[in-house]
DNA sequence: AACAATGGGTGTAATTGGTACACAATTGTA
DNA sequence: TACAATTGTGTACCAATTACACCCATTGTT
């Protein structure tokens, strides 16, 4: 729990330096193991989890303030990042607004009141990233998709929108290039998009599908030290990769 | 030009309704005799046109906002409308936020500052729709997609990005329901379509591919009057429509 | 009344793309 | 060196899309 002192001194600052009313929630998906994880923060006060999530600087722009709180969580800088919703529900942050309303006057609290949220996704490299929590959560760590805590305010309704668009993402967008190491073997592509659908594919489609799109580069080495054959490994071909983002896949899964 | 007193009225009566730094612009589309078109604000002030914009009152979802927006420029209640992208660059109305920096004092003016707007579009039945202008208008109209006239603010980018959404959307959700008469023809389906893609499409490939969607019902009636072979009327099976928004059609065009 | 012109309704062959497999090749281990 | 597991490649089949051809209904013209 907040002392009243630290909620002022947040507050006063946070009204200097932040829109009103405004907020910022994402989804940061990594991938490590074979399983997706989704980065998450332990609430310092409450039983429940929360998305990584910030507020928007009274001159910034709304991607960019995103680009900032998620590299204030994580550490890295310019990843992918795409905004998909706006939650704005005037009752989604009732328990928020009320927290602290015996101990501090509603005017002086920066969170006494409705918050529109504007929800990003974002696809970042598990390995690059340095989970660290903010001031009121006490743990910042990824969080197994099959396995996640119970969530604060309305972000599961953010977590399952930004799923949903992912996955339809995946059906006209390249997506990988962000979530992979740079070199990486095409069983290794296919368990992220099995992971990301939630289904399996059929390997050998997969691969010729795949290669089909042109985003790929086979490498001449292979990967050596597992138990069978070694597969070939690949990278993606960024200039095609980009093009790709742009003028959009095919056809879908 | 507003007045002094307007202006500070105008203002006053916001400041207490509405969520500052928040506004919502909608994108409203209409199909008129084989035209696409989209409902625009000439403003009394400048020479431009706007897209019809609100805000959000300070207890209302921002859904709902959207709505009560286009129901009061339209007159038409809860049509099809789709958020689609937040436009949230600082300067994005930089010029309605100077324009009356010299008559008024910019703390009791409810325009001189940023605002982030969240964009919709949103689909409606031409004929429906009685066109009313806003107090900062002096004309509220359908205009051609063919023939746009000058943009304020970043409102050429919203068009263009609601467009493009549009276009997307139609490759893999039903539309129609909310652009076209209750009863139509084959032909004139087609060319709502046609317009909104830009290209022509077969005529017979057309028809067939609509077919199978099963979202129309076929009407034992025909179009007579034409000046040649009577075509079919259909209508939507709203069952099946609205199933199909759910889940989604198969593939895209 | 015959006929051309126009647009609408229906069918079909060819092509493409996706799905479901079979089989050979490679690697580490027993 | 045989074996189990996994990867690389090929192919037959089915479904969907594309590109057509042909016929029908209506109107205006002669």
């Amino acid at each position: 729990m907040l002392t009243k002192e630290e909620l002022e001194e947040f507050s006063a600052e946070a009204h200097a330096l932040y829109l009103d009313y405004i907020s910022i929630d994402c989804v940061v998906f990594g991938f490590h193991e074979g399983q997706m994880k989704v980065l998450m923060l332990k609430s310092k006060n409450e039983a429940g989890w929360q998305l990584p999530g910030g507020f928007v600087q009274k001159v910034e722009p709304i991607d960019v303030a995103a680009n900032r709180i998620l590299a204030t969580r994580t550490g890295i800088d310019d990843v992918f990042l795409q905004q998909f919703r706006v939650f704005g529900d005037p009752d989604r942050n009732r328990q928020h607004n009320e927290m602290y309303s015996d101990i501090i006057a509603k005017e002086k609290n920066f969170f006494a009141h409705r918050f529109i949220s504007i929800g990003y996704y974002a696809l970042v490299d598990f390995f690059n990233a340095i989970p660290t929590p903010d001031e009121f959560s006490e743990i910042c760590t990824w969080r197994d998709l099959n396995d996640l805590p119970p969530f604060l305010l309305d972000h599961e309704l953010i977590f399952t929108t930004a799923l949903d668009t992912l996955r339809l993402q995946l059906s006209y967008q390249p997506i990988g290039y962000n979530l992979m190491p740079k070199e990486f073997t095409m069983p290794e592509l296919q368990k992220l998009y099995e992971t990301i659908l939630g289904k399996k594919l059929d390997r050998r489609n997969f691969q010729r599908r795949m290669l089909g799109f042109g985003i790929l580069n086979k490498l001449p080495q292979t990967r050596k030290g597992g138990a069978h054959k070694a597969p070939y490994l690949y990278s993606f071909d960024l200039e095609n990769y980009q093009a790709a983002l742009k003028e959009g896949l095919k056809s879908g899964w």
